[in-house]
Formats: C-alpha cells, structure tokens, sequence
DNA sequence: AGACCTGGTCTATATTCGAGACCGCTCGAC
DNA sequence: GTCGAGCGGTCTCGAATATAGACCAGGTCT
C-alpha cells in the first residue's frame, strides 16, 4: 500500500507543488551553494550565487526555510548576524542536486556545439 | 589544467546559462517523463506532463532539441507523427533527474509538514 | 564627517507564463 | 457528406513574476 501515493507528473499532487518549488534556478544553486561552501551569512550567499538579487534570495530562502529545508539563525549580536544552513532534509537534497551542477559544467561545451548546430541549421530557412 | 574552467556559480559563465535553462520545471519534467516512459509524441508527453501547456512544451522540446538532449522526429505518414526522445546526452541528464522526483515525492509529506509548523508559528505575529 | 557594510523591503519596469482562440489536415461516426 | 475529434503546432492577450534599483536604520572604518 502507499505506492503511487504521489505522483510528480499529476498535476494537483501535493508532491508536485513541491518539485515546481524546487525546480527553481535559485533554490537550487542556494541549496548548491550552501553543501559546497557551508553555512553561510545573507551577503556572502549573494557573493556566492552570482546574479541573485536580494529579493530573489530573500524570497528563495524563505521558501527553503518554510519547507524545512534550511536553517536561519539570528546572532544577536552587534550588528546582528543571519547565518544560513543546510537542515538535514536539504543537505540530502543538495546532495542529488550538486551532481547536476557539475553535469552541467562537464557538459556545457557539447551542448553549446549542439545548439550552434542547430541554429546553423535553422538559419537556413 | 582545465580544473575551474566553468561555474554554474558564476553569473556570466556559459555553464550558468545552460544550468537556467535546465533549472525548470517543464524541461525536468519533460526529461523525466522521456526517461520513465520511453519516446512519446506530442500529445502524449501533453497528458504525461499534467498541466503543461502546448505552448510552454513546444518551448521547453525546441530548448532541449537545440541543446542537444532531445530528438524529434517526424514520420511523414498520413497524418504525420511527431515523436520526442532521449539523445545519449539527455538520457545522462535525465538519470540525475529522476532521482531528484522520487526524492521529493518519499519527502513531500515532511515538507508540507513543516510547511504548516513554519506557518503557524509566523501567523502568531 | 563621509563612505561603506549589513539584512532586508518597496517600487517600477521588463519579461514570462497560462488560457484560450485559431490553423490546416485527417480520421471515424452518422 | 458532414459533424466532431485529434493531431502538432502558432498567436494573442492579460496576469503573474523577475529584475534593477532606490531606500532604510543601524554599525564600522578612516
């Protein structure tokens, strides 16, 4: 019993309003950046994640901390630190996605040729 | 040699491109379903993919014939068949993909979960 | 004192998305 | 033969979303 319970190709699934919060350029390199360089503050995150705006990454993190994917802890101290880490749920997490960061990167270059391939081929129409 | 030569980290890297492009929720799935069911037409990766739009499949399947991880082919029968399926790049993808469902469908419940604690708990304000 | 870092928020603009109409073609039912 | 449906798309429009940048109240550095 309980197989097929969810479903991430069903449209209503619970699991799937999951993975299309995940499938997200940001949370994912968040998530990334966090398993490769460890807990991190706001401003080195940003650092960390080229391009991220501090709307994005507000917004991204407050997604990943809703979820029980991220830790944000406040040192009161002055001025206060906001220090982020990985929970255990997300570091489990980023360890599926930090494959696919490096898949990437090793593949980037064959994909750049295929896509100048097909433009090549297209333009000739 | 050739070690740091691309970083999805990094904003302006090419590798980055091709990581936003991949980072969505459409091509994932696209990929996945590709992966889990084998080559489909059109119509079909429309009913696998629940809730994705002619539009937004068309894109998604133009990216991923463009990059290189998908074939399309059209069997010129009456009426023609267009079917979709993995190239041996985008089967690699697609084996680091497919994990990352099944992930979030075993750990949907814990996420929703601390969903709910995280919303009650910031409702109290 | 003036400039900068911190962790954000707010707004205005640009981009993107989703819903649905439309298209030409072919098939099966009536 | 004609009505409706399915095929593989394209086009358009309004709504949702992302990005860029200003702003803020503190504290530190020079």
């Amino acid at each position: 019993m309980r197989e097929e319970e969810f479903d991430v190709f069903a449209q209503l699934c619970p699991s799937r309003e999951m993975f299309a919060d995940l499938a997200d350029k940001w949370s994912m390199l968040i998530l990334m950046s966090l398993a490769a360089c460890g807990p991190q503050r706001f401003s080195e995150l940003q650092r960390g994640v080229g391009g991220v705006s501090r709307k994005m990454l507000t917004q991204s993190l407050r997604n990943l901390e809703r979820s029980g994917l991220v830790l944000r802890t406040v040192f009161p101290e002055t001025p206060p630190r906001v220090v982020y880490d990985l929970l255990p749920l997300g570091r489990e997490l980023a360890e599926l996605l930090s494959p696919l960061g490096r898949w990437t990167e090793g593949h980037a270059l064959q994909m750049l040729a295929a896509r100048e391939e097909f433009d090549a081929a297209h333009a000739r129409d």
